[in-house]
Order: C-alpha cells, then structure tokens, then sequence
DNA sequence: CAGCCACTTTGCAACGTTGCATGCAGCGTG
DNA sequence: CACGCTGCATGCAACGTTGCAAAGTGGCTG
C-alpha cells in the first residue's frame, strides 16, 4: 500500500496539513519540521495521488494534443518538441490522434477529455472555424497551424502565404518556367493548402508566368504514397514541369521517387521543393530543399498562449494569432 | 459549471447512486429509469469527473509509454499503433520521452507517474535488467525489445538474433565478401545491438566469411547522421565493403547517402539492409531492403500483457516472453 | 505584566465519484 | 394471509488532497 499523507504526518509526529504545506513548498513551514517531514517522505518513498489534488484543485496537470497522426515525421517532432516545452512548465503531454477526420476531432473537443487535461493543443484538420471557437469557451485551447477564427482560442502557425511564394519564386529563379504544385486538400476545412496555393499562385505572376491548373495537383494525404501518384500523373499527362514545388516534405520525397522511376534526374530535370524540414530531407538523395518552420518557436509559443489561458492570465481576452518565423532551406533537389 | 452526477440526478427526479448506476451500465435500473437519466445526462451536457473516479476506484484509465525518443519514425509508428490498441480498451496514452538516458528512465519507472498511470510499457535502452525487474513489482510494467530479465515485467520482442542473421545471410547469398555491420551501441546496457551483432556474426560463419572487426562500427545514436559518419569510417579506411547490414533503417538511410557522396552506387558497389520497416526506407531512391518486425503485433501483444497485470489476471505470475514474429523485405538496396 | 503581533501549526470541510449495505415495493408460494 | 424473494432504488461513507479560518506559541512593546 502506497504512503499517504496521513502516514508521513504521522511519523513525522506533525499534522497532516503540515506534511501538505511541505509537499507544496509553502512558505510558512519552519525550517525545522520542513526537515523531519523530508525525512519522513524519503523513508515512506511518499508520492502524491494525483487523482486527489486533482481532484480538490481542479487541474490536471495534464494537457492534450490533438495531431491528425502520431507517426508522420512532421507531427512527430512537433510532439517531441512540445513535450519538452510541457515538463517545463510542469505538465504531461496526453496525444490523441484524430486522423484528420471531422469525427474525431469533435469529439475530443466535446467530450471525453473535458475533465482529463487543463487544456489542448489541436492540429485540425476538419473543423469548422466556427466549431472550434465555439469549443474554446469550455476548455483553453490552441490551434496550431490556422488563422485566426473568431472565438477565444489562440492561434500559432507561419506565414504560409509568404512561404509558399518564397519557395515557388525561388524556382522562378532557377529559370524554371512549368512550375507545378502538389498538395491542395479541397475535401479539408483547414486553410493551410490553400493558402499555400495562394502564395504559389502570387509568386507565378510575379514571375510572369501562366497559371496552369492542370499543374496543380490535389491529393487525399500529404504521404509519400500520393506524392508518388501525384508526380506520376503530372508526368504523364502531357509537356513535363520542370519544378515542383511540395506542400509537404513527404509528398516531395515521393514526387522524388516518381521522378526515378520515370528516369528523369533531380534536380537537372525537375527541382523540388518540399515544406516542414522533416530530418528525412536533410540526409535522402538528393537533399530535400523545404521551407523550415522555426518548429521549436512553434512549440514554446503555443504553450505559452496555451498557459496563459489554463492560468486565467488573460481571462476571456480576444483570440491571439501568433506568427512563428519560418526560412527557406536550399539543398540539392533545387539549385 | 460542468454538470455533475448531484445536478443530473436532481433533473431526472432519481438518486445520485442511480445515475451512477446508468452511467456505469449497471444491471438493476429499470429501462424508464434509464432513459430518463440518459435524456438528463444528454440535456445537461453531464461528462464523468474522471479525477474523481481514479480517486474512487484507484484506477487512472491512462497508461504510460516510455520513448527514447517520439520523433524517429520507428517509435512513432509503433506509438501510433500502440495508442489504437490502448483506445479499443478505453485507455489513453501518455507518452514520455526518455532520451535513452538512465535518469530518465529510472525516474519515470520510480516516480512521479506512479499514481497517474495504471501501468506502463517501456522501451529502455540503459536501465539494467535489475532495475526493471525491481520496479515492476509496484507497478505493471510491459518492456519492448528486450529479452527477459527477471523480476515481473513482461517482454515482448523479435528474435534480434535470427533477423540479423537471416539479413546477413541474404547479403552473403548475393555474392558479397565483405559485408560490414553499423549500429553497435556499447554504451547501452539495451541488449538489443548486441543481439544483432551475434546474429551477424553467425551468418558470416555459417557463409565461412571471415569476422573482420574493422567491419564492425560502433554508433552514438541511431539516427541517420551517424550512419553517415560510420560508413564514411568505412569508406576511407581501406579496402571498402560491398555490402552493409544497418541495425536501423535510420543508419541505412544515412549509410544509403554517404555512399552516394563518395560516388558509389546503391546497390551495385554496396547493398545495404536496415532493420524497422520504416516508411521512408519504401519511398527513398533506392528502397531500402529491410527487416520487418510485425509492430501492429507487438503493440497488440504489448497491450494484452499489460491488461492481464492491471487487472489481475495473472496475480504474480511470472514475467512472460512474447516473440513477435519478423520478416526480411528484399528492396532494391540489397538485390 | 498585559497586550499585541508575527510566525507556525492545525482541524474541518469539500472536491465528485462509487462500494457497500440497506430500504422498499410487488409478486408468488405455502 | 403471512412470508420470503426478487428487482430496483437509495443513503452513507470513503478515496487523498488542499482552501479556509482559526488556534497555538513565543517574543517584544508599552
């Protein structure tokens, strides 16, 4: 049987409000008695029941994380980085993975974990704009990776727009002139792809080049399988591209692969680039050209907004939108 | 104010005890007792309180997962399945990053997990094998990849020994002499590494190749800058190997693009196999030839090990060893 | 020496739930 | 008709912790 409170305040001959003033570093403990009760909880190898001062507090000390998948290289390492930014600040990482669908993604935010975690941070993929500020008034939550929706919940992601032109207009550059996109999601309410194709589409017009739509290609997931498909399709449909540029490092790896296969050379034949930095692109061949979001930033600012809600520092403060820097990162598969 | 069991109750004109009773599927409520709290329950938006019922019942629901590391593909994929299996048995997952280290590990088998999850399962790469044994007698403990160690923990793991060898083998059928081996890790008290080394050595016995130890690298990490590093040792040192057997698909991924910077081609100069399965190595140029632990088994395994000790089922049965099945996947790398 | 203050320590109640024991009908049986 | 039995519903207590308010202790001041 596990000690408790009232074992440790026994044998340290002190009241059992006394043992929980130590537990939680009051102030007002003499030196003294703050010792034997130390002692006390060494010998009984005392641990606190969670479930109880949860319980009397109201907190967890628990907050979850919503990621479409747990094993994309991507959600991966923000995970891990935001586990890091979590025991810092004292609290456990719960991950749920809602596979991007509507369904499940709902279901979280109403429901079983309302009383489980303090507060969430959610990468949605299917949510209404609408359903997620209307959610955020119960429970403090971030959203990772969206504009701003109206609502009390915070926002952290880059700017995608700006991004996705950068990338595009560096293959402009190259002296690229077919330049294709892979990656629209139209059956997702997230805006991120299309806000990528916006700024795909800016940067060809800066570059004074046709908007071709049958160069923009939609897929189901952002996985290397419908890069693969993807990249397959464009090649075989008609003139080539000679630049694709990848809404996911994924999605690029597998256009890589496609490009193999049909024994075209990158970059000579085609340049890519893909975007999120995943450590895959740093080592394959060729190197993966991407943009790099400042993930570690992307972590530490979201439990940051995410604290300051769980903690009523801001009260019922308006939505923040916090735009986390991002760069783009050369390597072979575009110079 | 959440809805709680007192307000649910008050609205359908029961007791507290009957809607807890509806709440838990007990048998004895009468089917319009039951729809009437149920219509409440709807009405009120009512949610358990689960920290007070882990208090009740010294049950969390939430089980513990001890990672080296969240972001490498290989522990992702298996996170991933793990959190599936642990969702059809009404668990939630918390997932804890070790970093490989003893500290780490120690503390999080001692310590302050201890009331908040029902059990755990542990993926160590530095505990000894007493210290597992010692610490699963107060809470149940699943480990992966490791073999038995005594004490109450169980063990659910591939034969390392005979996919090492059978990947070994298949090297020395292709014709190849000098097959090399990256990924030893003496720093580990994890057996693993050491396991496959053996399988290696007994492959090139069983060809009658002779066991170069210069052949043999030691590795920091398993990620792909070392296998960079270790294959680059290798190509400088003298006469080169024609063929490597990787002990993850991470080093081969590595070893794969130190070979292309030194001109050499995949699989003509040097075949290559890694060891996971992981996604990247069925996308990358070449495939990466590998060997496949069956990871939906192990996690499906590993789960059925833990709900039998938290539950009780086995009382204190002794530690029980799952081999989990394997297979070695030919890819262009090694044919 | 009484009175006040600062510093420590304490007891009680409550957080929301469930285990246990018991109460209360209504029905069939002797 | 009395009795026991079954099926359903209830009340009390307890899980281990912390907020609150108050009590005890000692020293210092007037």
């Amino acid at each position: 049987m596990a000690a408790k409170l009232k074992d440790v305040a026994a044998r340290a001959g002190v009241s059992v409000r006394t043992v929980s003033n130590v537990v939680n570093n009051a102030p007002a403990v003499a030196p003294a008695t703050r010792e034997r009760v130390l002692l006390a909880i060494e010998e009984l190898q005392y641990r606190p029941n969670l479930a109880a001062r949860n319980l009397r507090q109201g907190r967890t000390g628990l907050i979850g994380l919503a990621v479409p998948e747990v094993s994309s290289p991507y959600f991966g390492e923000i995970a891990e980085l935001l586990i890091d930014a979590a025991q810092h600040r004292g609290w456990t990482v719960l991950i749920d993975r809602t596979d991007g669908t509507a369904e499940r993604e709902r279901r979280l935010l109403e429901g079983s974990e309302r009383h489980t975690v303090d507060g969430m941070i959610m990468s949605p993929w299917s949510l209404t704009p609408e359903e997620l500020g209307r959610h955020s008034a119960s429970m403090p939550l971030v959203v990772l990776g969206e504009q701003e929706t109206g609502g009390t919940a915070d926002h952290v992601a880059i700017d995608n727009v700006a991004a996705a032109r950068e990338a595009t207009a560096h293959l402009a550059g190259l002296g690229r002139r077919r330049i294709a996109a892979i990656g629209l999601q139209p059956q997702l309410t997230n805006g991120t792809a299309e806000q990528r194709a916006q700024g795909y589409r800016e940067a060809l017009a800066a570059a004074a080049l046709p908007a071709e739509p049958s160069l923009v290609k939609t897929v189901a997931s952002l996985h290397r399988a419908e890069g693969v498909r993807a990249m397959r399709e464009l090649l075989e449909a008609g003139p080539r591209p000679d630049a694709v540029f990848c809404f996911s490092d994924e999605l690029a790896l597998g256009a890589v692969r496609a490009c193999h296969d049909h024994g075209l050379r990158v970059p000579s034949d085609v340049a890519l680039i893909g975007f999120d930095d995943i450590e895959d692109g740093r080592y394959c061949v060729p190197s993966l050209a991407t943009v790099a979001p400042d993930k570690p930033q992307i972590a530490e600012r979201a439990l940051q907004c995410l604290a300051d809600r769980v903690y009523g520092r801001l009260g019922s403060h308006p939505a923040r939108q916090v735009t986390v820097p991002h760069r783009l990162v050369v390597r072979e598969s575009a110079v």
